[in-house]
RNA sequence: GGGCGCUUGGCUCAGUUGGUUAGAGCGUCUCGUUUACACCGAGAAGGUCGGGGGUUCGAAUCCCUCAGCGCCCACCA
């Protein structure tokens, strides 16, 4: 395409797919097929979104932030790796599957259909999911490679899964018990207690005794559990029970037979109902700390259907029933003393959002405060020997204290840090079918002798870890295996190794391990990234990277979380096909700070799209105006302004580059924007179509390459399309990261150059308030000394054709008469407006200009009349500000012998 | 209950280690179709940086306090 063939307007989606296809064809997002010697990698592991539907404003942002990470890094000759993956998100993808099931008629479909043909149901949406979620990807331009993509539930992440659980069951850290768990009551599994989440609600609060000759009162919202209570705990200190502390009691709750220990414990909130607290180490998590304290037993009396068990009188009842029966059974026999409405916090499915159900059971758990000796060598992570004994969190914690990681934005170490002082034994196992199967095998008890007629049944194992079903030596019982699946987060902990062929000992490991950046948002800090943590200090002995970039949520412009409820929703693909996808991802990169949510409305994508074509039409321009269209190695700056944008660019491009390795995207964009538009297209543009010379057309091509090359990893779509202009083979993707010319910044010229932005700059101004007609053109005096003199002089054709100017006349003496007049940088000027000028308007104007400058003038002669601030102050600062003093005193001595003229 | 954060022109936000008369985009107003761009150009208006106090020669920036808003964590039953 010559540049006869660009369009007026840049139609992004008249490029995009091709574009992208170019790429992908070209292999270069494997890093393995990229040119020259590179030999520091750079990885980036996608965070792997969830196959339970399609991308979201969030994840759009995400790309658009580890696509510029990755783009810099590939254009500065890194090998640059960005690693694709999906999860496969256990719970959460079931429940949806199950969700649209029952939404199509059928009503229990895990018992319809079993659980093979139900995963091949989830797996199908899966894969669908899957699909939809890789084309987006590409609409947003992500470099992905996708040679390597992976899955968190696939052969290979599988094998992983497997080695990790029998490497953590040997050195004790995975171990199996009866715990209080969170049981989700829909999705008929246990939660992690950080998958838990916490809403308002309103409950009943219920005092009274369990019979009338109990001493004590307690008060509760679930009296329903109280069949299950072993103790009444008060606090130590209460004097109203220390009588009964340590005695037994037996009492019979509504016909219930239950032997309550009265024990004291800190725990118990003293000012809380009656300062006594009925405790049923069963269903509730406190209480089951409590219990482990004092030895109670445990009384098992919901299920987990949520129905009532092991008490007669209302076994088979839901929940909420045998609450309304034993409080009509209390307040029949006159027991209850207090009824009160209160506000509490309920523990929900973060998933289903149905109430969750504290209940026993047998799960795996890993043991986070469990010493194990470090797998790593000496100082693979920094401070720890090998073998040296170590914890879980005593490793998560290492490695962040001692900046081995790196979060930012660093507030939320401290978030981090409370969370593992709190984080207690994390429970693995959920009661799903898809995800990872526990790989541990039971056996089966039925069993005949091997070993000739020996009788060895005695000597089996009753439990192994295996990834394959194992064969028992001495008899020939069969194993099954465990019916559980893993936590997701045990596979996705794994990932930046996993997905980089662990347990083998790839080259990928060793070149790109540990990773650079996790980018991610900071709502997954603790279920994701501290578990990323745990698992790669325990399994590999290293950090899994070395930053972790947090990026915060994108809300709507309202800022409330987008969601398909309240239908705010802004659809990424919607507004790629409409503004592009370079727009796209400047609206959700500039203006955003790390860590914190962002607003986004369909304009502010618009508004972006105006800058896209802004560019394009500036390349438009450079190229039609050049002689020929060719890469400019190096340039030598002749005119003014020349000299000035070179200077210019380079400390534009040094900026940059800074606040990119700074991860400060938003930053760096607004600095190349700011020069983009406001220096290169608005001045050096303009003056190229007046003040030609050899040199231009070189600086032009030299300025465009520089800055296509710098928007590159922000808007790669179009600065691949305007690169094609230059009919080179290679393309933008690979180009190199234009290098910061030192050389070329030159204060004086940037100092000179500003003289004439501001003379034509205050013409226009004069023009513009005396409504001078636009093609009228006018004439300007000036009085200045002899240096600025000649500046204006060099550059009279810039400013006459800028400014609208006829002639310039340089004069000794302030004139009289029709002058508009005004002083910059030590310039007076003066506008000859025959016939127009208002005298009363011209003095109110020079007057505010006067006052302006007396405020600023009297506030640094304070400063500058301070002994202490010139003992005090810095030398550099005292002379700026004298400096200054002098520079306003001058111009307003020239602003009053203007005004005195009329 | 504990912790973290936010409050800067109408709106969305920048503001690095305290040091020019606090910046930008959008919006607003005035003017303008000059062959890169009306998805544009020129010009302008608009802020005592939430309130109060302190440290300092000097505070949007550091400290205290109050107010409003938001988030996270937590076992007040």
């Amino acid at each position: 395409m010559s540049e006869k063939e660009m369009p007026k307007a840049y139609e992004a989606d008249q490029y995009e797919d091709d574009i992208y296809a170019a790429w992908e064809k070209s292999g270069f997002f494997n890093p393995d097929n990229l040119p020259g010697e590179r030999k520091e990698s750079f990885t980036i592991v996608l965070p792997p979104p969830n196959v339970t539907g399609v991308l979201h404003m969030g994840h759009a942002a995400m790309l658009a932030i580890e696509d510029i990470m990755i783009r810099f890094e590939r254009m500065r000759g890194k090998k640059a790796l960005w690693l694709p993956g999906t999860d496969h998100a256990a719970i959460a993808t079931q429940t949806k599957v199950e969700k649209l099931l029952i939404k199509d008629g059928m009503e229990d479909p895990r018992t319809t259909l079993g659980r093979e043909n139900f995963l091949e149901k989830v797996e199908e949406f899966a894969s669908n999911s899957h699909d939809v979620i890789v084309s987006q990807a590409k609409k947003m331009g992500a470099s992905l490679d996708w040679s390597r993509e992976a899955y968190t539930l696939d052969k290979d992440r599988n094998n992983a899964v497997n080695a990790v659980f029998k490497m953590m069951y040997d050195d004790g850290l995975i171990y199996r018990g009866h715990r209080v768990i969170n049981w989700c009551p829909r999705c008929k599994s246990t939660l992690a207690d950080d998958e838990l989440e916490h809403k308002e609600g309103n409950a009943k609060l219920y005092t009274f005794k369990y019979d009338s000759d109990f001493p004590i009162s307690i008060s509760t919202t679930r009296p329903e559990t109280k069949y299950g209570d072993t103790a009444v705990a008060v606090h130590p200190d209460d004097d109203r029970y220390k009588e009964y502390v340590g005695k037994e009691i037996k009492v019979n709750f509504l016909g219930q037979d239950l032997n309550i220990q009265v024990v004291a414990d800190k725990a118990v909130d003293m000012d809380f109902g009656t300062g006594a607290l009925g405790v049923t180490p069963a269903h509730s998590h406190t209480d089951a700390d409590m219990a482990r304290v004092h030895g109670l037993k445990s009384v098992h009396v919901i299920s987990e259907d949520g129905l009532m068990i092991n008490v007669e009188s209302v076994v088979g009842m839901t929940v909420k029933e045998a609450r309304k029966y034993a409080v009509s059974k209390l307040s029949e026999k006159g027991l209850i003393e207090h009824e009160e409405d209160i506000v509490h916090n309920l523990s929900v499915c973060y998933r289903c959002e149905e109430t969750i159900e504290p209940l026993p059971m047998l799960q795996w758990f890993i043991d986070v405060n469990k010493k194990f000796s470090f797998k790593g060598e000496d100082d693979s992570i920094k401070g720890i020997k090998a073998n040296q004994e170590v914890t879980l969190k005593l490793l998560m914690q290492h490695v962040v204290r001692t900046d081995q990681i790196n979060i930012i934005p660093g507030q939320f170490e401290k978030t981090y840090f409370h969370w593992i002082d709190n984080l207690r034994d994390w429970n693995i196992s959920r009661q799903i079918w898809f995800g990872h199967r526990v790989p541990v095998w039971y056996h089966d008890k039925v069993s005949v002798t091997k070993k000739g007629e020996e009788n060895l049944v005695d000597q089996c194992k009753e439990m192994i870890v295996s990834s394959d079903e194992p064969k028992c030596e001495f008899c020939d019982a069969k194993f099954f295996q465990d019916p559980d699946t893993l936590d997701t987060w045990f596979s996705s902990g794994i990932w930046t190794f996993s997905t980089l062929g662990w347990p083998n000992q790839t080259d990928d490991l060793k070149t790109f391990h540990p990773t650079n950046v996790l980018e991610t948002g900071y709502d997954i800090l603790f279920p994701w990234v501290a578990r990323m943590i745990l698992m790669t200090t325990y399994v590999l002995g290293t950090v899994p990277f070395k930053e972790t970039y947090l990026h915060g949520l994108v809300r709507d412009e309202k800022g409330r979380k987008m969601s398909k409820s309240l239908g705010n929703a802004i659809n990424p693909l919607e507004m790629i096909k409409k503004y592009g996808a370079d727009a796209t991802r400047l609206s959700l990169v500039i203006g955003v700070t790390a860590g914190n949510d962002s607003k986004l409305s369909e304009s502010k994508i618009g508004g972006y799209r105006n800058f896209t074509n802004k560019l394009w039409n500036i390349s438009r321009y450079v190229f039609s105006s050049v002689d020929s269209i060719e890469i400019v190695e190096s340039v030598n700056p002749v005119t003014l302004s020349d000299k000035w944008v070179l200077s210019r660019l380079a400390e534009v491009s040094k900026k940059v580059e800074l606040h990119l390795e700074k991860h400060e995207f938003s930053q760096a964009g607004e600095k190349l924007r700011e020069f983009t538009w406001a220096e290169f297209a608005d001045w050096y543009l303009e003056i190229s179509k007046i003040q030609k010379n050899e040199n231009t057309d070189k600086i032009l091509l030299y300025t465009l390459e520089s800055i296509l090359s710098q928007w590159h990893p922000f808007m790669p779509f179009v600065t691949e399309q305007v690169y094609k202009q230059f009919g080179l083979p290679n393309m933008m993707l690979i180009n190199k990261w234009p290098e910061v010319n030192g050389s070329k910044t030159n204060t004086e010229a940037e100092t000179d150059f500003k003289i004439i932005q501001n003379l034509i700059s205050s013409i226009r101004n004069i023009r513009a308030e005396y409504n001078v007609e636009h093609k009228k053109e006018v004439s300007v005096l000036i009085k200045t000394s002899n240096k600025q003199r000649t500046i204006i002089e060099n550059e009279k054709s810039i400013v006459m054709s800028l400014a609208k100017v006829s002639n310039i006349e340089f004069v000794d003496e302030s004139p009289k008469g029709a002058f508009s007049s005004t002083v910059i940088s030590g310039v007076e000027v003066y506008v000859s407006l025959e016939g127009l000028i208002d005298i009363q308007k011209e003095k109110n104007r020079l007057q505010k200009e006067i006052d302006l400058t007396e405020k600023y003038i009297s506030g640094l002669e304070k400063k500058l009349s301070n002994k202490e601030f010139l003992n005090k102050a810095p030398k550099n600062i005292v002379d700026k500000l004298t400096s200054q003093k002098e520079d306003a005193e001058l111009k307003i001595s020239t602003l009053k012998s203007q005004l005195l003229s009329f």
